[in-house]
DNA sequence: CGAAGATGTTGTCAAATGACAACATCTTTT
DNA sequence: AAAAGATGTTGTCATTTGACAACATCTTCG
């Protein structure tokens, strides 16, 4: 269950990690199964667990007032999820994340992430390339959603996210993008007339 | 001129400097001066330096392929500057960033800063602290992005950033926002008609 | 002072998008 | 198999926003 996570780390760094170390690793994330539609945080609720997904998919997601829902997140093997502000501040969290797919989490409490970040270099470097990666992610999305026509946000997701627009269902895409559902429908009939 | 980037870095950590760290510290970042306009870093070019600012305002902004402007950040004293991508990557930016006041910065190459990390416990902990409010910061401004209607955003905009109202210009903050200067000029009509 | 530039508002029109609903498929559940 | 639910498309109409231009101030700089 683990080694998805141990290649991950392994892949961060230079150095390869020690046996005690893997023990220690393998000590502090909990293993946990979520079955298709079963929540991993719920609106209100403190974010206790952070998690790396070993198998499945999951989305993060805000509701508004009217109830409509807003696609923070889509993420799929070898990513983490979890509300970092929530996690970090022990606050309630405004987001709600759910298993889209069968999935299988290593969990891990911020106690234990604060503990193995002092003790093992690597994860504090994991950690620092991670949020280096997000900084970058979010700031080109970001950049994309302030400058990009709904046309081109579009276009660029497909064209870096293959693997999400065949296994994420249209509708997600869209309120991941900004856009509703039907938009998104006439945005691709427009964009493949123009191919073909 | 360091004191404010001292009092910065000891704001992130319950512990204080020692004198061999302040010196460290002060070797390591370069004071540089920026008139009204000079460019930081120019889209095209590496972003050598990341910096504090100690005073003054700069934002950053991409240019498309029609010529207009987008503002990804606009940031003031005891902020951060540089292109994140570009700096550690060695890539060419892709932004442009450019003092809109008088500025002093504190510059740092990436040598150097990965250096300090590791010498010195309490700039990691200052490193983890501002990724971790980046990473909190820019999910929020994704958030509202997708989620909210312009007028929320920039209804919302003008509550946690006053200062910044008064200090750039409206069409700066259009451009912010992701819209039009025109289309920023109608929504504060209509919120002083509601208020009013 | 006068010219040039920056900033902000407004008008007009076109394009993009949202809201809402109906409908067709397709999948899952009972 | 039948029912229920999820997904995606399309139509209609209203609203928002962009594009572009004109204009009024206001500031800066020679």
């Amino acid at each position: 269950m683990h080694t998805s996570l141990l290649k991950y780390i392994n892949g961060h760094t230079s150095s390869v990690l020690s046996s005690e170390e893997v023990i220690l690793i393998e000590s502090v994330f909990k293993p946990k199964k979520f079955k298709k539609k079963q929540y991993f945080l719920q609106k209100g609720d403190v974010c206790k667990y952070y998690a790396f997904i070993v198998k499945g998919a999951m989305r993060q997601f805000s509701v508004d007032d009217k109830g409509t829902e807003h696609i923070i997140h889509l993420s799929v093997e070898n990513w983490w999820v979890g509300d970092r502000e929530s996690y970090t501040a022990l606050t309630p969290s405004v987001y709600n994340i759910e298993a889209w797919e069968e999935t299988d989490l290593l969990t891990i409490t911020k106690a234990d992430f604060f503990f193995i970040i002092d003790k093992i270099p690597a994860i504090a470097l994991m950690i620092r390339t991670m949020d280096q990666r997000n900084f970058i992610a979010n700031q080109r999305r970001l950049n994309s959603s302030i400058s990009d026509t709904a046309d081109k946000r579009y276009e660029e997701f497909e064209r870096c996210h293959p693997e999400f627009v065949r296994r994420f269902p249209q509708h997600l895409i869209a309120s991941f993008l900004g856009i509703t559902k039907s938009s998104l429908s006439r945005i691709r009939r427009l964009s493949l007339k123009k191919t073909v």
